[in-house]
DNA sequence: AAATGATTTGTTATCGTTAACAATGATACC
DNA sequence: GGTATCATTGTTAACGATAACAAATCATTT
């Protein structure tokens, strides 16, 4: 059924050489005569000849391979990152071992440790709930990255967001805008990224007037603001999606956003373009090349970068 | 630096005895004694030790791998299959080789060699431009399976989506409305799955009034839209993610989508769900699971599905 | 022409695991 | 007791590639 794979010996017989003088072809080695390599060009060819990727890896310990875990990549968020990764990626001609946790904390634990025996050469996460002594204790065995959020004590690379300092031109705005009362809807109040924007909104805003906790979904808050009662001035939402349900409830109930009440998401993903949703804007792409930069050079510094505030129409 | 690996001989010396012994205990072979067993799992435990699945794919042919690419990660249907694929991968404790190939039809080529030969148990694809020869040539050496896409000749296992079905559903929707002038805003002229949209549309409608095609990205039908004179009584757009352009082109005219225009997506998006998209649901969960179940079974069948009209409130 | 060095090629061993077979020890049966 | 039977363990070789070394070839110098 299946057809038997073309090795490098197949090769090495066609093309009358042996093993080596193939692999120092494929690998582009300097001492190779112009006359054998092609003739060894023309048996891969001929045999549609591939190198088997596990073996070199088993041989050479590196895998061409870079893991990614992220916790749910139906978010536009992780969908972005995920899909500038691949855009260079696919320059340097390397695989993308990827992993959705759905935000599930075992899961999450669990392929991590399989990302690292399977062998990577580079494991990129997007951390949800990772426990500190779990991660650093495979520190050492592989060039892990966090992308977004910040460890301070960890011993692994990092670009990391500024969410205390995004939330808080937010918060700030908000409140040149003359807003009084604001209601919070965050995520899960145990992620430092929940903890961070909730503390960097007050530090520009002041006191807060609500606070709720949801799952990271569209059909949260609109569920929420649909059934509640009494409205404050403005909402701050942890991301543009949990946005993207308040602005609807809203407009189901006859109100205006960015008239009547004020609405701000964060992340800047692409609904918030649609939505003319007023956010505040994760730099993806330019992390992703600092992240590449740091892998390439081995290098494990902490990079931080800065959200951008986005005045749309509905803030 | 990085931390030396712990191989089966390691356990092996530890718990005194031999790797095949080792081997066999990971692999939940039955003639190993309890109490053997109990010192090799001591073993192992005391030392981290996981097996490595590079060797162990060299040795069985077995990668544990399933391969996947889409054109863009960034579209929400494709986020939607990619995470339903994870959510039965991570059951099955699989790993995901994933490929974006923004839309770049050489790319696609390329990375579809690269994962054949990589060493993939499966390839799931959902093509954009894939030559039929080109794919035949790989067909007996991995598993391919098409997620979507209908190539009749090709032999390879399916669940393909029967537009024709949908978009007539569309069509006849539509007309049901007493809609006499559309206009179809659509992908790529050349791919498979436009000229199914179109052709089904055109059974359920009758005549079309005016087709115009686009990349497949929000901001295109926006300016189309935004710029263009004379405006047809109904938009049927390629997917929800121009649909969405087209809305927000609308409203920003002062028409107000459902009324003074009708507007219908396709892919039954989450963002439909925002803003009230009637749509064409396709079944992707349900199709994820047909395509596993296939996978597994080893079976080169080609299953259709059939998408379902979704009526909300922009038609 | 012999010696030297540089270039090109081949050999052997190994990466970590498992398949196939061999060996050991225990148990059962006549 | 001796042999057949079975469960358990170990040995050897191999998967496909390459690193490290050795050998062969060629050109260059004296």
């Amino acid at each position: 059924m299946k057809k038997k794979k073309v090795t490098i010996k197949d090769v090495a017989k066609l093309s009358g050489t042996s093993p080596m003088t193939v692999s120092r072809v494929i690998n582009n080695h300097p001492n190779v005569s112009e006359e054998t390599k092609k003739r060894v060009l023309n048996a891969i060819e001929k045999l549609g000849y591939r190198p088997d990727a596990d073996a070199r890896a088993i041989r050479t310990g590196k895998t061409n391979r870079i893991g990614i875990i992220v916790s749910d990549i139906r978010n536009p968020f992780y969908s972005e990152m995920v899909g500038h990764i691949e855009d260079v990626a696919n320059e340097k001609k390397m695989f993308i071992t990827f992993s959705d946790t759905s935000r599930d904390v075992d899961t999450e634990k669990r392929v991590f440790e399989e990302m690292i025996h399977m062998g990577v050469d580079a494991l990129i996460i997007a951390p949800e709930g990772f426990e500190i002594e779990h991660l650093s204790r495979y520190a050492d065995r592989t060039f892990i990255l966090s992308f977004g959020v910040h460890l301070p004590d960890l011993p692994i690379a990092e670009v990391w967001i500024d969410e205390e300092a995004g939330a808080r031109q937010a918060g700030e705005y908000l409140k040149s805008r003359g807003v009084k009362k604001v209601e919070l809807l965050m995520g899960n109040p145990r992620k430092f990224t929940t903890l961070a924007r909730i503390s960097g909104f007050m530090k520009g805003f002041g006191r807060i007037e609500r606070l709720r906790h949801f799952r990271v979904e569209y059909g949260e808050t609109y569920r929420y603001v649909k059934e509640v009662e009494e409205l404050p001035e403005a909402f701050f939402c942890y991301n543009d999606l949990m946005a993207a349900g308040v602005i609807k409830a809203l407009k189901e109930k006859g109100i205006t956003p960015g008239k009547d009440v004020l609405v701000m998401g964060y992340d800047d993903a692409y609904i918030a373009d649609i939505l003319e949703l007023t956010t505040v804007k994760i730099p993806i792409r330019k992390m992703v090349e600092i992240a590449f930069e740091m892998i390439e050079k081995n290098k494990k510094e902490k990079i931080r970068v800065e959200p951008q505030l986005m005045v749309r129409k509905t803030a």
